[in-house]
DNA sequence: ATACTTGTTTTACAAATGTAAACCAATTGT
DNA sequence: ACAATTGGTTTACATTTGTAAAACAAGTAT
């Protein structure tokens, strides 16, 4: 079962690895003390998330000792960009730009997001130039 | 049980609720001969979802003699902009430009994107303009 | 009239997800 | 030494989702 290549995490299941990716390794309690407060889940609840974690392969542990401790396996932007990408296709056929446009009808674009996306968007040409000459 | 504001369709709701906006109304029989083949669902399979998604208040039907014809309560554009700002939230704490950067990131963007968002940037610049003076 | 076809209701069942209690072992504080 | 904390395993249970069979009524074709 070497790499699953589709990991896809459910709401609960993101919410725990976006801890263990803002600091890792994390053992149980430390996971426990961020994550409760915020989210009321008990122990059991978060112990259950991490065991469905690692048989997704979204995380793994090495035995520290007192307690295991946990690592993500895979990056955030992975996750990112799968999670994204699936959405993207099943309601725009794959296209950024009519995503874009949806929202941008929907709640309209504010002009700090038109600012950034200007120059994601400079980025993405000048990209493009390197491919295409040298 | 008025107005739901957060109807949420799973994948599987996604593809009858496509069927529906293309054209509607439409009796069961007619959802069956475009569903089935593309999704090799039974008839049994489509009475549950049209079933489901009655109740999450996605559709109704007007008796028709024979057969209910079955039309969407909410346009496509509704749901689709509910399921994408879900993900925004959950993923990228609501920027667009986030979202955009990571599929930049990843898979790039073709020339196409580029142009297409290009003028939808134009275009909500041209907008927020308008609600600025007169 | 008899067999399809179409439409509807009921019921089912597995997998995924959200949420957690019970129970036990080891460590640690006092 | 005993209580509290920490870590872990097992088990459970409701809801949502994917998928469908069974059973039955009414309309239609031949």
């Amino acid at each position: 079962m070497a790499h699953q290549q589709h990991i896809s995490l459910s709401p609960a299941e993101w919410q725990v690895m976006e801890q263990l990716w803002e600091q890792h390794p994390r053992t149980l309690m430390e996971l426990v003390r961020t994550l409760a407060p915020q989210t009321g889940w008990s122990k059991s609840t978060i112990v259950t998330m991490i065991g469905r974690l690692e048989n997704k392969g979204a995380l793994t542990y090495t035995e520290g000792g007192r307690a295991r401790l946990y690592t993500p396996t895979i990056t955030r932007e992975q996750a990112a960009v799968q999670e994204t990408e699936t959405l993207l296709h099943r309601l725009y056929r794959g296209s950024v730009a009519m995503m874009v446009n949806t929202i941008a009808d929907g709640r309209g674009l504010s002009n700090k997001d038109i600012d950034e996306l200007y120059e994601i968007l400079q980025r993405a040409k000048d990209d493009r130039k390197e491919d295409t000459n040298v």
